[in-house]
RNA sequence: GCCGGGGUGGCGGAACUGGUAGACGCGCCGGACUCAAAAUCCGGUUCUGGCAACAGAGUGCGGGUUCGAUUCCCGCCCCCGGCACCA
């Protein structure tokens, strides 16, 4: 009779049954009303995370709610199967990456079936088979064609001693993390795709995703920075040097220029003074990333060059500053220390001079060119002083005229600037997309013709950590030149694996297809309605997908002008941690499951043991799964060990999707707990006589607010689950309903059939989050279809009306009384009942009520003074 | 350094449009069942004072707007994400 809830059985039975029923296949031809719901797929670094569970499962919500609502849903999966870790594990166990991978890809693909989720897995793909990233390549070339892709020279990371470029991850305080030796800036040719032509549209359009989080929509915006200014010749011996100034209004107060260490006129000073060259050279040491440079001590050196300054006739000192970037702007600025913070801790340090030629017209405090203060660089509230003809004039009135003058003179316009920077996708390393292209001693840079794609990437090489083995590897290397049939080498850099995670979800329609990149299943498939993934890819990769979709609409590929309708940044997932120390301050760290944790008679942690050796541990605190702190949890063992809806459950239920997830295993249980009392609940109704059929005229008023309680859920649940996407309160909600139906004890069939509704509402509204226990509980409540056949409960309006309302009386905004009332009494009526409550007529003697606030169905608040 | 986000009981979190702060869960305390333990069930649980009724305080810190602020505004502190070669 009474059944023990046991996952082990169930799970594998629905499972089998969808399998069977193909449950989660999409059409190739999508109605009206169906939904492309799209995760980012999993790099295969061997086992599934918690956040890739996280990630899935919420994903997973959507489309079975969906589904459940009839609609036809895409819920498709793959392997962004290029990058780093795999050569890193070719490093250190002598295994080619091909092979890693493709084990890797195996093993999770078995991880992610056990967990249920709805996938189509007859559209899997992966980056690294030549049916995928043959179209990379084929779209390279296109882009080549259209002259989106170019070559020119690029800085990267290079490690001396094992002669190869480093990713910014490799380079640890400056050093290589393998040598430990200085990390040089190097320039080197690589191939850039011209994502600043669009970088119009992708600001423009990102006012149109309006189902975007704000914050990622604003970090993209700020990324791709359009700045209004102009550009500024300053004359010199050999020409011009050229500068952009968001400030041109503050030009007068200009009295150095700063040039980047790789600005050609740094170079030619190099050329005659050897300090000059030395100072460059200490600035190609260290890593080229920008959190690097900016954080790095200011420094500078006098070329000795002049500049001549265009609206004064003076003669500006040229400087070089490591606190300019070449890639941004001209390479080179006008410096005015008097109102820019750099300039301004630059003139000071160097003793430049500084000159003040905005003020405030506003009281601020008086300019002080020893101390900094935020309003040097006001737009409002200021005019120019000491500028000459331009005196008395605000921000945009200067900015005008000096514009106007440097114009007439040939010496600057107007312009705009972006911040964003065209894309380097030339990556030296063997484990990525062959880039096609023949170097032709005749004929120079070849593309491959199309015919000949793809360029197919070798897979038995290992790389050992020094020099490219793609480049080592004569057989690959050595070709004939599609131009002119002599020998030709061909290129050995392969693409940023940014590329192939640019465009995978318009392939996953059509993934069966080896004559196109894609066809008329991707056109009507895409837009994705729902993206889901880490907000760590807030802006690169939403920004390069962004802009590939693009590409592809202008070479008439597909029609849609963005690629992810609705997007859903999903937060980290966090574990304690725990550590000891020895005497040389090295820690261990100790997985959360290995520690027991003592606790005072409030609940407060006291002291933690290791299980182990019951020897104290400390707390490390609360920080992301890392394999460095050891506190990862395998989402796999704690499947094993409580079943896979277990596991669902706890992730939706405790944080909000958005926010970070702290993992806890007490939690865990507590879920456990919830689905066997829900389960034991619902087979002790089943064991009980059957209920009547439902008659809601007929109820007393216990089944009432039962059949009341069980209508709200629905209610929210919906709401929940389709607008908000706050699972943790619909999962609240239904926990809710749950401890209402157990106090419930009807009498009667009249009751039982009050109950016998809630249980299967309950079923359903679960399904989406455990649908393995809702499959088994809907078959037990007499269903042949399968649950995703079952329907959404309907909410019945009627069964949420009220006789009474509870309303909080409050008298200066304190709570003091409450009082019961018709849901639509009047004001007066409510008035009047909450001042002759008690302890509200105490609280009013001795004071004059002033005004009374009544809230309808909520609250009433008396306002009174002595 | 720059850009973005967050901070609420012992803990995770709830409060959706300015209207009862702490739903739901964890932990903890007490009780039932048991020879005992586990499991399960019942009750309590923001803090301070009080037998209680109740009173006072309280949403990172300091100010402001409002009858009323976790919510809006100004200034600060701390933590987290991204910074173009990790994915």
């Amino acid at each position: 009779m009474n059944q023990p809830y046991n996952p082990a059985e169930i799970e594998p039975a629905a499972r089998q049954r969808w399998v069977d029923e193909q449950a989660f296949r999409a059409p190739d031809q999508p109605g009206d009303d169906a939904f492309y719901c799209l995760s980012m797929f999993p790099y295969p670094s061997g086992h599934l995370h918690m956040g890739h569970m996280r990630n899935y499962t919420i994903a997973d919500v959507i489309t079975r709610h969906l589904r459940m609502q009839g609609r036809a849903v895409l819920q498709p999966m793959g392997w962004d199967a290029f990058g780093l870790p795999a050569e890193n594990a070719a490093i250190a166990r002598g295994v080619p990456p091909a092979k890693w991978t493709r084990d890797n890809i195996a093993h999770m693909r078995g991880q992610l079936q056990d967990l249920g989720f709805a996938i189509d897995w007859q559209r899997e793909l992966a980056t690294c088979d030549p049916e995928y990233y043959r179209w990379n390549q084929w779209l390279f070339l296109k882009m080549l064609e259209a002259g989106i892709a170019y070559k020119k020279t690029g800085t990267v990371n290079w490690d001396p001693v094992d002669q190869t470029v480093l990713a910014n991850e490799q380079v640890i305080d400056g050093r290589g993390w393998r040598t430990g030796a200085e990390v040089e800036k190097r320039e080197i040719p690589m191939y850039y795709l011209a994502i600043t032509r669009y970088a119009d549209e992708l600001l423009e359009s990102l006012d149109g995703l309006e189902e975007w989080p704000e914050r990622v929509r604003a970090m993209q915006a700020n990324w791709i920075g359009k700045s209004t200014g102009a550009e500024v010749e300053f004359p010199h011996a050999d020409g011009r040097l050229k500068v952009f100034t968001t400030r041109p209004d503050t030009l007068m107060g200009a009295t150095y220029m700063a040039v980047a260490p790789e600005h050609p006129l740094a170079r030619k000073a190099a050329e005659t003074r050897p300090d000059v060259a030395e100072f460059i050279r200490s600035c190609a040491t260290g890593g080229v990333s920008e959190a690097e440079i900016a954080t790095q001590e200011k420094r500078g050196i006098d070329t000795g060059l002049t500049a001549t300054h265009p609206l004064t006739g003076d003669e500006l000192p040229i400087w070089i500053a490591n606190y300019v970037l070449m890639g941004y702007g001209e390479g080179a600025v006008m410096a005015v220390p008097a109102h820019d913070e750099r300039d301004f801790a630059f003139a000071n340090q160097y003793g430049l001079p500084i000159r003040q030629v905005i003020a405030s017209t506003e009281g601020e405090p008086a300019y002080d060119d020893t101390t900094w203060q935020d309003w040097y660089t006001a737009k409002e509230n200021v005019r120019l002083v000491h500028s000459g003809a331009y005196d008395g004039l605000d921000f945009q009135a200067g900015f005008d005229a000096i514009v106007d003058a440097l114009e007439e003179k040939g010496l600057g316009r107007r312009r705009v600037q972006f911040r964003l920077r065209d894309w380097g996708i030339s990556r030296q390393r063997y484990w990525g997309c062959p880039i096609p292209i023949i170097h032709c001693p005749s004929c120079g840079d070849v593309p491959v013709p199309e015919d000949q794609l793809p360029v197919v990437l070798p897979e038995d090489l290992v790389p050992d950590g020094s020099g490219s083995p793609l480049a080592r590897c004569e057989a690959f290397v050595a070709c004939d030149c599609p131009n002119c049939g002599r020998p030709a080498r061909r290129e050995t850099d392969t693409m940023d694996t940014f590329v192939d995670s640019s465009w995978y979800f318009m392939r996953y329609p059509c993934s069966d297809n080896h004559e196109a990149m894609v066809d008329a299943r991707t056109r009507a498939w895409m837009p994705v309605d729902q993206y889901i993934g880490g907000i760590e890819h807030a802006i690169l990769h939403l920004l390069y997908a962004r802009f590939w979709t693009k590409v592809m609409r202008d070479l008439g590929l597909v029609e849609v002008d963005e690629p992810f309708q609705r997007l859903l940044t999903q937060g980290m997932v966090l574990a304690e941690t725990w550590y000891r120390e020895d005497t040389n301050g090295r820690k261990t760290w100790f997985n959360p499951a290995e520690v027991d944790v003592e606790r005072d008679a409030k609940g407060r942690m006291v002291a933690a043991v290791l299980a182990g050796d019951g020897q104290p541990v400390e707390f490390g605190g609360i920080e992301k799964m890392a394999k460095s702190k050891n506190n990862g949890v395998d989402p796999a063992v704690m499947v094993e060990q409580y079943g896979a809806d277990t596991v669902r459950l706890f992730s939706m239920f405790a944080a909000p999707p958005e926010q970070s997830l702290e993992w806890s295993e007490a939690g865990v249980e507590g879920s456990w707990r919830f689905l066997k009392r829900l389960w034991n609940q619902i087979h002790a109704h089943l064991d009980e006589a059957p209920p009547a059929a439902l008659a809601p005229a007929a109820l007393d008023s216990q089944a009432l607010d039962a059949r009341r309680k069980v209508h709200e859920t629905i209610k929210k649940v919906s709401d929940d689950f389709g607008r908000r996407y706050s699972f943790n309160t619909a999962i609240a909600a239904i926990m809710e309903c749950s401890n209402v139906l157990a106090k419930y004890q009807p009498g009667d069939d009249a009751g039982r059939a009050v109950l016998r509704e809630g249980f299967e509402a309950l079923v359903r509204l679960l399904a989406p989050v455990t649908p393995h226990f809702s499959q088994a509980l809907w078959q037990k409540l007499g269903h042949q279809a399968s649950i995703l056949e079952a329907g959404w409960p309907v909410l019945d309006e009627n069964a949420l009306a009220q006789q009474q309302v509870t309303l909080v009386v409050q008298v200066n905004g304190k709570v003091r009384a409450r009082i019961e009332a018709a849901p639509d009494a009047d004001r007066d009526q409510v008035q009047a009942l909450a001042l002759a409550q008690e302890n509200v007529q105490r609280h009013l003697e001795g004071m004059t009520v002033r005004k009374v606030i009544v809230v309808p169905g909520k609250l009433v608040n008396i306002v009174v003074s002595s």
